[in-house]
DNA sequence: TCGACATTCAATCAAATGGTTGACAAATGT
DNA sequence: ACATTTGTCAACCATTTGATTGAATGTCGA
């Protein structure tokens, strides 16, 4: 029942609209990462990858943290539940499920990763 | 399981990733509307929401087809079904609900809509 | 057949996107 | 102090996006 704002909701599914982006999300699904860690995969530069976490960040999906020189990604999945809640509204059904999934999120605790805490 | 393309995936989201489209799928969700119709409620050109519609009908949530001089439009739920899977396999939970949804939406018919059949 | 209606197409434009490189900054190691 | 590692920022570029307007297409009704 959060009041999602249509710009939040452009935010999350803009963010979403790349496979390089909803790749680095799959891979802090597994636990923290540092930014060089997550460009490490890609051919691209550690600019771009850079800027494709900016673009998650500021869809909320992507908190970062220093820690020394590193920087430490990790996946918040509250803004998932905004974008599930607008596909489960649009294919009207499936309500009920959808606390569920609420509680569920709100709740979630990432998996630790490879680096130490 | 459907195992799905990236690239229809990148369709599918940044279909997602404009409030003005989203607000097409939400009354298509009510039933078919003619491109006029789905149209009237913004501010902006016809064109522009006939451009819209592309963008949804080449993420395959829209089908089109003339009904005389008209063009009706009707939701397809089918598409969501692949970002609901992405989201759900974000979270990594959620897999056992997976199949009711895919269930659902397989067989899903959307309500007829004021226009006559 | 003529004209009104419904929609798309084509040309155009400003702004955003996604990538590059090089300069910069902050923390660490020697 | 100085160089190295890690990451961001700024400038730049090509492409895409989202909007407009006006012309073109297709269909119906008189």
């Amino acid at each position: 029942m959060v009041k999602r704002s249509e710009a939040e909701l452009d935010l999350i599914f803009h963010a979403l609209a790349d496979s390089t982006r909803r790749g680095i999300l799959r891979t802090l699904a597994d636990g923290k990462r540092t930014v060089g860690e997550l460009a490490n995969p890609y051919e691209m530069s550690l600019a771009a990858v850079s800027k494709h976490i900016k673009v998650l960040r500021h869809a909320d999906l992507v908190k970062q943290t220093r820690d020394g020189r590193l920087q430490q990604c990790e996946f918040n999945p509250a803004p998932i539940k905004q974008a599930a809640e607008t596909l489960a509204h649009l294919a009207s059904f499936w309500d009920d499920r959808l606390s569920e999934l609420a509680d569920f999120l709100t709740t979630y605790t990432p998996p630790t990763g490879p680096d130490k805490e």
